[in-house]
DNA sequence: AGCGGTCAAGTTGAT
DNA sequence: ATCAACTTGACCGCT
């Protein structure tokens, strides 16, 4: 009977380890001519490519249980202006194909890999262009989830533009309307300032779409639940997949000015109880990235009888 | 080579 | 009114 445990997780980048994904700015792209702009963006999406097959590697051979790829591996990709079909790039097919072969080097060591889009993203928003926007870019990360292998696009609840239970009804129409790879792949956070684990849960249960707890969050804005509670409630979105947890410490303490700041490392007293002993993934959002990871792997398996 | 200003996008809350 | 914060500082251009 193997023990369950969490698989821990680790987010974009690295402190110490020389893998780098790169980016540029729009502001430099646009200043190219078309053909030089998609040379630079070809160069930068081979590179990030091989960045991504070496974070895997690193990840399995530390042990490491998944990955959260950026979200700008393909920078620009969906801009107004700017943006590009992948295959039109320089060597686009070549490219494609290194992303797949770092997804299935994912599948085949039981990496698991996905992407949180950005605080851009956002599905409740009473602007119907940004709504649309944010619809643009989940397709996008999509086809790369589906390259990569990645199983959850992990969004939060959006904005309560001062009536909460109407950006609710909103954001649980607006998943409704989503297309098929997106809406298979979504998944709602709770987050420090606007939406509890209280208020998503409901639209979770709604349509589907399955909970990520932030701890962390949670503690910065409550709602009656305990962590116990929001655990077991979370979970049980998840029928028979992997659930999904997000772990940090407070930077300054939790009586700091801001708490919601994260800490380099993950004070092992944050990491809740009823998490040990589980087979969930944990993302460890501390600055110190790997070092972080790994730290707290080695604490985890010190209190583990 | 080093360094400072800048960076597509949304929303909130502190200052 | 401005701005930092959010999953993550990196990139560009000037000296």
């Amino acid at each position: 009977m193997p023990l369950n445990r969490p698989r821990l997780g680790l987010c974009c980048i690295f402190a110490e380890q020389p893998i780098a994904f790169r980016k540029t700015t729009a502001a430099y792209i646009g200043r190219q001519s078309r053909k030089g702009a998609l040379d630079k963006l070809s160069d930068i999406a081979a590179q990030n490519a091989v960045a991504l097959r070496q974070a895997l590697e690193f990840c399995r051979a530390n042990g490491i249980g998944s990955f959260r790829i950026n979200n700008e591996v393909l920078p620009l990709r969906t801009h107004p202006q700017l943006g590009y079909s992948p295959l039109k790039l320089r060597g686009g097919k070549h490219i494609v194909a290194a992303f797949r072969e770092a997804g299935a080097f994912a599948a085949e060591n039981d990496l698991r890999t996905l992407f949180h889009p950005d605080q851009y993203v956002v599905l409740n928003s009473p602007n119907s262009a940004v709504v649309e926007n944010a619809k643009s870019e989940l397709e996008h990360l999509a086809e790369l989830a589906e390259w990569t292998h990645a199983d959850v696009l992990i969004v939060h609840g959006g904005g309560a533009y001062g009536e909460k239970d109407a950006a609710l009804d909103r954001l649980a129409a607006n998943i409704e309307s989503l297309p098929t790879e997106v809406r298979s792949r979504l998944v709602i956070e709770n987050d420090e300032r606007v939406f509890t684990p209280a208020d998503l849960l409901p639209v979770c249960r709604a349509t589907g779409v399955p909970f990520v707890y932030d701890v962390h969050h949670h503690r910065c804005n409550a709602d009656g639940l305990t962590v116990e509670a929001a655990t077991e409630a979370a979970v049980a979105t998840w029928g028979d997949r992997e659930p999904l947890f997000h772990i940090s410490s407070p930077l300054e303490g939790w009586m700091g000015p801001k708490p919601s700041r994260h800490h380099d490392y993950i004070d092992l007293a944050d990491f809740p109880d009823c998490w040990k002993g589980r087979k969930v993934t944990v993302e460890v959002e501390a600055k110190a990235k790997e070092l972080a990871v790994l730290r707290l792997m080695g604490q985890l398996k010190m209190v583990e009888v």
